[in-house]
DNA sequence: GTAATTATTTGATTTAGGTCAAAAGTTCTG
DNA sequence: CAGAACTTTTGACCTAAATCAAATAATTAC
């Protein structure tokens, strides 16, 4: 089974910078992280706002758009030079298809993402700004100084400027 | 297919106030709503605070609990007289094991509820309290109105005199 | 290496929504 | 149906964070 997995992913990599997905088209690739940073944004009244990070050791593709093959509004790109590994979604469904411990273990998987989503709301709904960069900085404690300072902001829902007086009072 | 569902799915019925599920225990049944309304809710300093509600024709459980059977926050409980049909996760499982249509089918439905998750994220961010209050509207337009103000407000995050204020402006 | 962008900080001012308190309305319960 | 127990509304006041504006600082490009 590891080969089968291992037949169908491939390397990439991308530049600082760099769009690993346009919301314009649909979001056909599922990339594992194995060193740097993917964000993923949208737009909103012309406006980059973050959606979420991913570092080492994460999937990332448009979830919306990728379980249901049609498109969505979010863009993906790379906030530093980024290696990962890449799936279709055909092979990956070919091999949850063939290979019911990868179905199982993906379903298993989703009770974890969608803990994080009910925590989140919970942050974004009942903190002050300073409590949600706290929050931020535990579940991003790995790479969360490696992301701009307005990326940020956008994340956390708050403008710069209070991010910014935040982090000067120690 | 159709008869392996209906075996293994039965009647119950939530009187107003009853509760669903007790957060003490581990979610072992999604409940199908026929009739009614549950609301799912977690403590935070002594105070209920609902997640989200669900209505007619709609699936619940406690996500994390029901896909990882471990305990988490969440109680559910009836804000009305409520009948629905419920089955067991073993069931479940075993119906996914055996109809791969059914798990594809499941595969599917959860890039639903991601982009739902994810549009509330939105909502929570970069809205003003009466804008909030409107996409709940719309979001629960059949059921708004039947939802005690109260419960609204902490759905919302925003306090019940606030709430209250909105509302009075037409 | 210097100009040109782009990102971050700092300051002054405004405002949406929170807090506290009390009144008015509703709905349970015996 | 009367009192108790919630729920919702209204009022006065306060505070966290937004907005607007401009000064620094840090990157990037030539």
């Amino acid at each position: 089974m590891k080969s089968e997995l291992s037949k169908r992913i491939k390397p990439i990599v991308f530049q600082k910078g760099e769009l690993v997905l346009d919301a314009n088209n649909i979001s056909k690739k599922s990339y594992f992280i194995n060193k740097g940073i993917l964000r993923t944004y949208f737009i909103k009244d012309g406006k980059e706002i973050s959606e979420y990070f991913s570092g080492i050791d994460e999937w990332v593709n448009s979830p919306k758009s990728f379980m249901q093959r049609k498109k969505d509004i979010y863009y993906i790109d790379a906030i530093e030079y980024t290696e990962a590994y890449f799936i279709n979604v055909n092979d990956l469904v070919y091999l949850f298809d063939n290979y019911p411990e990868m179905e199982r273990y993906a379903r298993l998987s989703m009770g974890t993402v969608f803990g994080h989503f009910m925590e989140r709301i919970t942050s974004i709904r009942f903190t002050s700004a300073k409590e949600k960069y706290i929050h931020f900085q535990k579940i991003y404690s790995k790479i969360y100084h490696r992301i701009p300072l307005g990326m940020v902001a956008s994340y956390l829902g708050i403008t710069q400027e209070t991010l910014s007086r935040i982090r000067a009072k120690k």
